[in-house]
DNA sequence: CTAATGACCATTA
DNA sequence: ATAATGGCCATTA
C-alpha cells in the first residue's frame, strides 16, 4: 500500500481526535487548507483499513454519523463504546465536537 | 489525458 | 422531517 500525500496529511488529523470526541468532514477538510474537499476526505478514510487510524470518529456536518467502512452499525457500536451518545444515526456535535488545534 | 467514483455539503422544494 | 440537485476534490481505471 502507498500512501498519498494527501492521505497521510488526513490521517495525521484524524489521529489527534481524542476518544469519545468527533470531527468532521468538513474540519479535516478545512484543516488541510482546502475547505472544499470534504468528499476527497472520506475517500481517504475509506481505504484506511489497513492503517491504524480512529476513522470512526469522523462525522457528517449535520450529526449524522456518516458512512464506514464495515457498516454503518459498527461504527455507531464503536462510538457509544467510547462513550458518546448515538441517538439513532444523529450525534450531538455541540457535546461531542473536537477542537481542532494546530 | 479523460471519465467515473464516493464514508460529503449546502441549498432548495 | 425527507428528497433531489449541483458542486467540489483526490484517487483510480
Amino acid at each position: 500500500m502507498t500512501l498519498t500525500a494527501f492521505q497521510r496529511d488526513v490521517y495525521k488529523w484524524v489521529q489527534q481526535i481524542p476518544r469519545g470526541k468527533v470531527m468532521t468532514y468538513a474540519q479535516i477538510a478545512h484543516a488541510l487548507g482546502m475547505p472544499q474537499a470534504m468528499r476527497a476526505v472520506g475517500n481517504a478514510l475509506n481505504k484506511n483499513i489497513f492503517f491504524d487510524v480512529p476513522c470512526h470518529r469522523v462525522v457528517r456536518s449535520s450529526g449524522n454519523v456518516g458512512g464506514y467502512a464495515w457498516g454503518t452499525d459498527k461504527k455507531i457500536a464503536v462510538l457509544r463504546k467510547e462513550g458518546v451518545r448515538v441517538n439513532g444515526e444523529y450525534i450531538d456535535l455541540k457535546l461531542y465536537g473536537a477542537r481542532k488545534h494546530s
